[in-house]
DNA sequence: GATGAATGAGTATTCATTCAT
DNA sequence: CATGAATGAATACTCATTCAT
């Protein structure tokens, strides 16, 4: 009992550091966030966050692998009900539009940040992260082949990683530029293209 | 006459500068980067490197305008004898995947660390490089809407943008596992995705 | 009586730090051992150790200064019964090389930590140090100055010095190199040197 | 010519800094001792050492190599023209006194932090030390070795060594306590003891 | 112009010490 | 008494930038 009292207080402070971290990071990048800076911001001392991380880059990739895990179980939710290729695609459009938008902490973090990816940093975590990502292909293009007809020119990861990277893309553009878009009319749009493609049927 | 020679030096110099500067940030990160390093590789001393660029930042978005100038143009070429829809699309998915690929210094460079360009970083060149990529869209936009239909449901700049963050994850991709990838026939079906969707028309 | 169980007790946990600390002291040096390496060692937590010394240096300073005393008895019996001078100087050799030699943990923290005793560190404890020391050499000195002529050209605390500092060198020697040396032979020499020189007397 | 100039006014540097360090080093010992103070000693800037020195453990330990040579070339020199061993031993009795009163920093340093020495410290250059310190060893012992007997019960090593040891604790003991001491006599009555022990031959 | 020696601000990390439980 | 989570001062080392030559 008290040790599970003092593990939930030991969880909660991890957490409290995590959320610190994620907003910082987003907003200063990595190299460019100090390790005082995330103390400061979420109350508790330098020491501190090194009795949860043993370092600022295990810090940093547990901000941007606890949130890929979230990540990956509301796309899942989200399709997991999908009866039919439109289905799938407009969740998958939609939700991941909606976790970007919900979440652009983590985006930027994500997507801004995949220099640490690509570049050095041994520590393991890296590994874990790649690992990360590629389960979150496989979960989305397994779902997509489900309803897919097997006759199909497109391969499902090829569509998978497409629709990823187009809403990046629009996701990017709409942090940069939040007035010239209108979400719920692009989310549409998106499905459509992905759906149809940009050539009417009529006209075959 | 003299002085046009010394400019051309000059030009040369920078020329030399950037290209070393390019491949250096590509390997290692804009932070990881030294200019002792830069002034090694390109043969130059760190003094000479700030005789050409006010700064590391500067070298850096130097370094990548330039090369995003390169890559409009060459877009720009490949989509400016297209007939049609079709053709304007398989020129942009076509060029843009080659481009990346003979050019992954660059795509490393541009993708990957996309926070210097959302985060921080005053110089101006910020500025700069922003005002290219919106150019380098809507000059994509204008070709493709020449060729769609005015009733199109999608957008121009949406379809630009939607090809532009597929080509970029798939970039992304085969820099990290280039064995699983067949150049050729991805450039065919990201190019059929776009133009048809996934459901084929028969169905209708 | 409840009293006495419980400063024995406390006695006994004061013990099991010391032998610990000597231990990690002397594998590490004084600045390279963390408190939380001498609990670790000796079952203890580290704030179980402050309730015994007031500091790091505090228990530095004890764990020699307990030593000190040991090694300054441990003499003082071997030489308690020496009838004279050649007694007297090889019970000295004797007594202190194999003191070393079974404590040679106490002698990496005497010897190769004087910094320590020499540089700053106020906490009085230093002084403590320093009058065991010349405690002991004073013992050691009245002892020779019992059997050595009054007439004698070597002063005795001259002699005990040099004995002692002879000692110290050895036994560096065969801390580094041990399988140079034969401790019983390497005795007996430098019992002869200090009793007779180098010089044979029938030369004379 | 301009490069020897500046290759002189390199090394120049290099020197103020190594006799900077010899001195904070000798008064703090070596990890209470900051990049910093040295810097602010020898007035230049922190970095300026780092081009000097690739670490604090190379600076100290530089410090120490040079003046160990120094040490030994000295006593090399003071022993060189002995003949016989009475001399030899007065001689180095004499110099080794006489270099360790004129350089007390060094030895400090050397005696004082043979922590360093034993403990840790991978960098190299501890081995560097180690062998400095052979040779030193072995270069005093053949000197002994040409004028003792054959037959002499003494080896010369351990000859070489006990006097090194017996010049140690004096140095020591005159470092702490000044006013105890007359050098003077202190080296003849050493030379003495070594020479002839303490048991008058007339007595045999 | 070209150089590279000199600078010093900036930062991750460690660890002795305290104190609430 | 015993604990160990929390603290924050302290420090080696790097690297962009400058400027005398």
């Amino acid at each position: 009992m008290t040790m599970d009292r003092k593990e939930l207080r030991k969880e909660q402070h991890r957490l409290e550091i995590l959320e610190a971290a994620e907003q910082v990071f987003a907003r200063q990048g990595f190299h460019t966030t100090t390790m005082e800076k995330v103390a400061e911001e979420c109350g508790w001392s330098k020491g501190t966050l090194y009795l949860h991380f043993k370092s600022k880059e295990d810090l940093f990739f547990s901000v941007i692998i606890e949130k890929a895990e979230k990540f990956t179980s509301t796309l899942e939710k989200a399709i997991s009900t999908a009866q039919n290729i439109e289905e799938v695609i407009g969740a998958l459009v939609n939700a991941q539009f909606q976790f970007f938008i919900e979440n652009n902490d983590f985006f930027q973090l994500a997507v801004a940040e995949q220099g640490k990816v690509m570049h050095g940093s041994d520590s393991g975590m890296r590994e874990g992260l790649l690992e990360k990502q590629q389960h979150h292909v496989l979960m989305t293009t397994q779902s997509l082949q489900k309803h897919l007809p097997d006759d199909s020119p497109i391969k499902p990861d090829t569509l998978a990683r497409s629709i990823m990277g187009a809403i990046n893309i629009h996701t990017l553009t709409w942090l940069l530029q939040p007035e010239t878009i209108n979400p719920e009319e692009l989310k549409l749009e998106i499905t459509q293209l992905f759906l149809h493609g940009v050539i009417p049927c009529t006209k075959a």
